[in-house]
DNA sequence: CACATCTCAGGCTCACTGAGATGT
DNA sequence: CACATCTCAGTGCGCCTGAGATGT
């Protein structure tokens, strides 16, 4: 029971995509935790924000700021609906469309949320001083813009793919 | 439906969670995308590189150098061992335990699949120069060290936690 | 007609939990 | 007894697909 002995394989601890999704599990652990002392996700975060930064937009528009998917855009909204965060109604000019607005208490809400965001970012970035959260930020903006444009080949798509059945456990 | 749309807002373009969710989902498909073409998933190549490096273990152990956890590590054993990748033969020290080894053909396809990771980490990384990768990467190192000794309060911990119910969709 | 929007139902992976059988 | 190991069943989330209704 060394506890030195949870040292990962040498491939692994050079390993990029391994790493980051270490790392990404933790982050995600740190937000959802605080987020959820206010009884929402990290999605309802997303959303809130890009209302606020955008103003009033449709569910596809929100989907397409945040990475979110057209069917969990449906979800946040509902669930953001229901606890007067946000107003969803039909768009006049275009019925296909529910034009979504950020509530008064929606904006005040978010404040409340940027805040707990902000201090797992700290928790996150702790190891790393002034300019290496600098560099680290800004080659995870280049590779997110990056692999952005290359839509079609993966997520942040729109257009439709393949599922494939994989390894089946059983 | 102008392209330039999508972008998100600045506030997420400034949260490194964010970006590291966004990069990570992104990492893990090129990668899974990959492994697949194989039959297999990541956990298994963890799995196998960690026997190469470190040669036979109990599940517990393997558990602990992946970062799997010990239900991972049942179900990932169970598939390599019925492809002939690995054995599993109870520990007559301790029978408690399973020693898990690695076999000729688990390390020559363990090397098939570090090919596809290796590639899979040159398109995650594409945008970034040598300088950029090594600093990017240091700083994962660093990061995913600090976390992993803060257990006990997150995952990669062996102590139970408790679950708690979150917002309930409907 | 093609195409976009919204909704619903559901699949799959991954991380994790609880509980039980077995053994030290 | 406490504790570790292994297995099984199942939860919840994030990501994604397909299909349908509606509208442009």
């Amino acid at each position: 029971m060394d506890p030195a002995d949870d040292a990962p394989p040498a491939i692994l601890r050079r390993t990029p995509s391994w790493l980051m999704n270490q790392l990404a599990a933790h982050a995600q652990r740190m937000v959802g935790e605080r987020l959820e002392s206010l009884g929402v996700r990290r999605h309802h975060y997303s959303a809130l924000s890009a209302l606020a930064e955008f103003g009033p937009m449709s569910q596809a528009d929100l989907g397409r700021h945040t990475h979110l998917d057209r069917s969990d855009v449906t979800a946040v909204t509902s669930e953001l609906e229901e606890k007067g965060l946000i107003t969803r109604t039909p768009d006049p000019a275009d019925r296909r469309r529910n034009v979504v607005s950020v509530t008064e208490d929606g904006l005040a809400f978010r404040e409340r949320l940027a805040k707990l965001v902000s201090e797992a970012q700290d928790e996150l970035l702790a190891p790393l001083n002034e300019g290496e959260r600098e560099r680290f930020t800004a080659s995870l903006v280049q590779m997110v813009g990056h692999h952005a444009k290359r839509k079609g080949s993966g997520s942040w798509a729109t257009e439709p793919g393949e599922r494939k059945p994989g390894m089946g456990k059983g």
